[in-house]
DNA sequence: CTGAAAGCGCTAACAT
DNA sequence: ATGTTAGCGCTTTCAG
């Protein structure tokens, strides 16, 4: 090992891990010695001795989605830059999802685990809690545990409200449904549209809220849906832009223009949104995963973490907006 | 430890790893006690012992992008079956991408590395294999491993041909640089087009051909320069879905429609494909990664693996490809 | 500031 | 078929 580089068996690991009492020049050796050696400490080893993995757990739902990627590449980036490994649980299904909480394969595995956009109930979370490692949430909330995310209550009205300063009065909303595997909380973005339609005074029409999975399809099928009320909206509010995006083709295959004709707005401000001249409203996902890799970090060095931070989202108009052909206002 | 629930120290080893000569008695007895105590042996302890880590480690260039999410998927599924742990290195820059292959932090922490999309020169090849883990590559080919991916070439004839087929003599191509960060080798989808086209007695035209990034914005901006030509193409063949829907993108702010005026084909079926009606070549991308998973496991079991897979792609034709307007053949 | 010694929790021969 | 005996390669008290 390195130790016949230097001359001291224990001291190498003292000098490695950077500890206090270790002179300058020793250190130096050692390094050096470590260099040319090409040697790397066994993770298996120092952990066993340790009691730490030097590993981060992080469980998704998703890995294709969009959103899952940028929060991942956000959170890598900074587990990276401090040398901790990533340890990645796609938690797809029910089944996947029940034995990673029986087993508890992070237990021991890491010393910390994030969970991306993905939520977690009462009994989950407990038996997280449980193995004793560190807890952070991303695009989601857990318990108590340091967590980031947007607003969603404040993202939807400020697609909401757009819409309303606008003009439109006939605002529908396409929900989406399943809000444990997805990030944020749709009920927030579901009650937002109701509080914005109340506060300007507009009356809700039930019938102007459909739910449906999160996905350009669902967007679809809502937004024909929609179309087939003897009172159509005239302005689509989706509780993201994949949804959107979807509503937009059904708009366009029924012959209808956007926004002439119907103006559509999504959240997230997905890839998507900027190549099909989607108005939205943008998060910060790379961020949030950032920040989440930062809060696992301060954590783990017994820092103090933020409960809770919320990331600021912003209107984004582009061309799927406009006022309604003839304002209801105008009577 | 579990030790103390059935009778035995070494034996509750065997057992919990299914060793051949344990009483099935003896096995139940360990597997109930561990059940009970919710024990989960310390990957660290066996690991030092054994020298296995349990760990498979994934290096990907991107996290984002969609080839990459759902290879990822595929992987991770069958790795996940096989109870192996997944470490994730995304290495996105020239910087991150030295230090990954100079400190090689896989070594020692996994038992084998699989290559996602991610091309690796020589030095870096021998790099890899002098730390001695199995090595796969899925995307990509890294000298003799074993590896899954498409055929290029044959992939881009399936689109160029299509369009040949149609009628199209003026054919234009967008090509992508980058090969080392993408998958797939897009020098065999530039030689496709020009063999396609030479089978075909059509003469290739420089100017038809440009080079961009992978993006949207890269489709858009070569084919602002395509219709720049004093005699633009009646057809292009762009070497990916992304770059083909940016070239779509910039038809249609042009004014022109496809495809009646311009007929645009891309390669992989994203999702963005369907999403926008494009025709395309399919590839089979979350196979891609569970072939990997499978061929990387076979290698751990000391199976013998399959030097290289090749998975078939195929014509996917949508509403962006049709006849020229006055097909060259009529003169 | 640096050696020496004692494990960390498991697995793998080697016995029995 | 099961128990015994050694370590795997580090980190850490504990002395010096």
């Amino acid at each position: 090992m390195a130790r016949r580089a230097g001359v001291s068996p224990a001291t190498a690991s003292r000098a490695l891990s950077d500890h206090p009492h270790v002179a300058e020049a020793t250190r130096a050796r050692v390094w050096e010695a470590a260099r040319e050696l090409e040697y790397v400490a066994s993770p298996e080893a120092s952990g066993l001795a340790s009691g730490r993995t030097g590993r981060v757990a992080v469980v998704v739902p998703h890995l294709s989605r969009w959103w899952f990627g940028a929060a991942l590449e956000g959170l890598v980036a900074q587990l990276s830059a401090a040398a901790k490994d990533v340890l990645l649980y796609r938690l797809g299904d029910a089944d996947a999802r029940r034995t990673f909480f029986t087993d508890l394969p992070a237990r021991r595995r890491a010393d910390a685990v994030v969970l991306l956009g993905f939520g977690v109930d009462d009994e989950e979370r407990e038996r997280l809690e449980r193995i004793g490692v560190g807890i952070v949430a991303a695009g989601t909330r857990v318990g108590s545990h340091p967590s980031v995310s947007i607003d969603d209550h404040a993202a939807g009205r400020q697609a909401v409200d757009h819409l309303l300063n606008l003009g439109h009065r006939r605002i529908g909303m396409i929900e989406t449904t399943d809000p444990e595997l997805d990030p944020g909380q749709p009920g927030h973005r579901s009650a937002a549209y109701r509080r914005a339609l109340a506060d300007a005074g507009v009356g809700i029409d039930p019938a102007l809220v459909v739910s449906v999975p999160w996905s350009p399809e669902g967007g679809a099928r809502a937004m024909g849906q929609l179309l087939g009320l003897s009172d159509p909206p005239t302005a689509v509010y989706a509780h993201s832009d994949e949804v959107a995006v979807g509503a937009v083709g059904t708009l366009r295959r029924t012959g209808l223009q956007v926004p002439r004709d119907v103006s559509v707005i999504g959240i997230d401000d997905h890839p998507l949104a900027a190549l099909t001249d989607l108005s939205t409203v943008a998060q910060p996902v790379f961020e949030q995963g950032a920040e989440a890799g930062r809060m696992v970090l301060a954590g783990l060095l017994g820092e103090p973490v933020e409960e809770r931070v919320t990331v600021p989202t912003h209107l984004v108009i582009r061309g799927s907006t406009a006022p309604p052909r003839s304002p209801s206002g105008e009577s």
